[in-house]
DNA sequence: GCCGTTTTCGGCCCGACTGTTTTCAGTCG
């Protein structure tokens, strides 16, 4: 049993308590869930370990629960939730995930038309048999029919990079806007998370009718979901949702920091206000109960025009958004001991990028320029090698050939007369970068070598002792015992040429599963023999992701931050996988690409 | 049902919008 498939029976006891109207302890069971969720250790274990008490550890995990979750696992069953099961026999995860339609709703629909899945929901509509409940309407029933034909035309959940570009289009235009006199995106857009859910949009103005009638109006926009005085919510057609929301100045702060989330973060700061007798929501921190839009008339507003005073009126420090997760940044803050996270413009060159050598797009000139354009002060080439046939991999001789280009370049690109570098890189309009000009660029030969089943390399020590840098990857046998893919990536860690592991736990986003490895010993192995594991910035890579790279800082293993380009177009991801670099704590010393090229290259092996 | 630097009992985060009501419940974030 995975840790998420018993989460997900706690949540679903959640619901069914909800649906009962029992007091709280939908509150409880959801907690363990998320408790259960975040754990980093398979459940079984723990309770191999350390019985019922390890499990009570758990955060949200008391005695009933862990009793709850000894049987599951030694069982397989949880009667209390088999019995909800069995008065309401619905299969709850897909009807609610039509919008609109809830743990009540769902309740009723069972009761009233027997309704127990996504189909029968949508026959019932369709045969109008919906509006006959009570409670339920015409507008209801067409509300569900037309939610049922988006959750089936959608996963869900959208990706960092795929659904940035066009949120930062969107948002320049609110931003032209004449009553718009600030605005932000807040939510998990702010907070990088690797998949977003969907868009927020946060806006200061006295006037917000204009914006909201602009916001529905939007080409983008293929279905208006609600639209009030200051809020609205919308569908685009990427597929994902968008939220607006306008308030005015005063509220910001506080507005800002609850529309940014996470929900788990606001919960505990929400407490905290409470425990210094303060009360906390999106219109601003109030020093008594009973505060609200207008202002309670006992309650008094402290300042929250900025998210800092929020945090300083709680006694914390200001929090980055990427951390605020309840993963120990709020205790982190209250000791004044939050990492100096490593910033989006401190990366000075990239390392993995592929060339036109092999199937890329860009030839090497091509890259460096544009990577002079980003203002980086190097570049790494690190094209594939020769077991990959399809992406036509370099043998020893091109290698070779290579190097002789590369040193060309090089030397066209010491251009004395320029100036430094004006201003650090602002990432995060990394797409049209100010052109500037370095004094010492530098191209770096690499190439990213295949990690053969055994371990060992598809290319001889002899060429890669000539490069200035090799990075290893494994490109195939994904599927092998956690033993043996373990033991074949430590040998890659453990070869003497191998400076850099590429995408080093091989998962791809909503599509494929890490390799079954030991990450613990990985990070053991990458510790002693001083390997660098990458953060690949790749959309769908994001490899490590954010908790294992916290897990390798916690280690002492450096890392690098990567995009894996295959055209300069690619070049700009650089951004998202900084972001999960954040999100996994790390400042800018635990990232070597931060460093200029000579400081960098001392952490390569030698040759 | 869980939890505790005021507590082992008595608390548990909060407000906007919609649709169906005629004063509010449900849902969402």
């Amino acid at each position: 049993m995975k840790n998420s498939e018993l989460a997900k029976v706690f949540y679903e006891i959640a619901e069914y308590l909800k649906m009962d109207r029992v007091p709280f302890k939908p509150q409880a069971y959801e907690k363990a869930a998320i408790g259960i969720e975040a754990l980093d250790k398979n459940i079984k274990d723990i309770y191999k370990k350390g019985g019922l008490k390890a499990l009570e550890e758990i955060p949200g995990v008391g005695k009933s629960i862990a009793e709850k979750i000894e049987e599951c696992l030694k069982t397989g069953r949880v009667k209390y939730y088999e019995e909800f099961r069995k008065k309401l026999p619905i299969n709850l995860e897909e009807i609610t995930k039509v919008e609109g339609v809830g743990s009540q709703k769902a309740k009723m629909l069972y009761e009233k038309l027997g309704i127990k899945n996504l189909a029968e929901l949508e026959a019932a509509a369709k045969k109008g048999e919906i509006r006959t409940i009570a409670g339920f309407g015409e507008k209801t029933e067409k509300n569900i029919l037309e939610g049922i034909a988006f959750v089936k035309k959608n996963t869900g959940r959208f990706l960092l990079g795929n659904i940035m570009p066009p949120v930062k289009e969107i948002y320049k235009k609110l931003k032209k806007l004449k009553e718009v006199e600030k605005i932000d995106i807040a939510g998990s857009v702010r907070r990088m998370k690797e998949t977003i859910g969907d868009v927020d949009f946060l806006i200061i103005s006295k006037n917000p009718k204009p914006i909201i009638d602009f916001f529905v109006s939007l080409p983008e926009v293929i279905k208006i979901w609600n639209k009030g005085k200051t809020k609205s919510s919308v569908r685009t057609k990427y597929g994902f949702d968008m939220d607006i929301r306008v308030v005015p100045e005063k509220s910001y702060g506080a507005a800002l920091q609850y529309f940014t989330g996470s929900k788990e973060h606001n919960i505990v700061l929400r407490k905290i206000a409470i425990e210094k007798g303060l009360k906390l929501n999106e219109y601003g921190i109030f020093s008594a109960p009973g505060g609200s839009a207008a202002g309670g008339r006992k309650s008094k507003m402290l300042p929250s025009k900025n998210e800092k005073d929020i945090y300083k009126t709680l006694g914390l420090q200001w929090i980055p958004p990427e951390l605020r997760e309840n993963q120990g940044e709020i205790e982190a803050a209250q000791k004044n001991s939050l990492p100096f996270l490593v910033g989006y413009g401190d990366i000075k060159g990239d390392l993995h990028c592929h060339s036109s050598w092999g199937t890329a797009k860009n030839s090497i000139e091509e890259i460096a320029n544009a990577a002079i354009s980003m203002g980086y002060e190097y570049i790494g080439i690190s094209d594939h090698t020769k077991f990959l046939k399809i992406e036509r991999g370099l043998d020893e001789k091109q290698l070779a050939q290579q190097r002789e280009e590369i040193k060309k370049l090089n030397a066209k690109f010491q251009n004395p007369n320029a100036k430094s570098n004006p201003k650090s890189l602002a990432t995060r309009d990394l797409a049209k970068p100010d052109k500037c000009q370095i004094k010492k660029f530098r191209i770096l030969q690499g190439c990213e070598a295949n990690i053969l089943a055994d371990g060992s390399l598809d290319i001889k020590d002899e060429a890669l002792a000539k490069l200035d840098y090799v990075i290893a990857g494994v490109h195939s046998n994904f599927k092998m015992p956690k033993e043996k893919m373990t033991e074949r990536i430590i040998r890659a860690i453990k070869n003497p040429n191998v400076d850099i592991i590429s995408h080093p736990t091989g998962r791809l986003i909503q599509k494929r599963d890490e390799y079954l490895i030991d990450f613990d010993k990985i990070l053991a192995a990458a510790k002693a023999a001083e390997t660098i594991l990458e953060i690949n910035s790749y959309p769908d890579r994001l490899d490590l992701k954010d908790t294992n790279i916290r897990k390798a800082k916690k280690a002492d293993v450096r890392m690098i931050i990567n995009t894996d380009s295959h055209s300069i177009a690619s070049l700009p991801y650089m951004e998202y996988g900084i972001s999960q670099a954040r999100r996994g704590w790390l400042e800018k010393k635990d990232v070597i690409n931060t460093l200029p090229v000579e400081k960098l290259m001392k952490f390569f092996k030698p040759r």
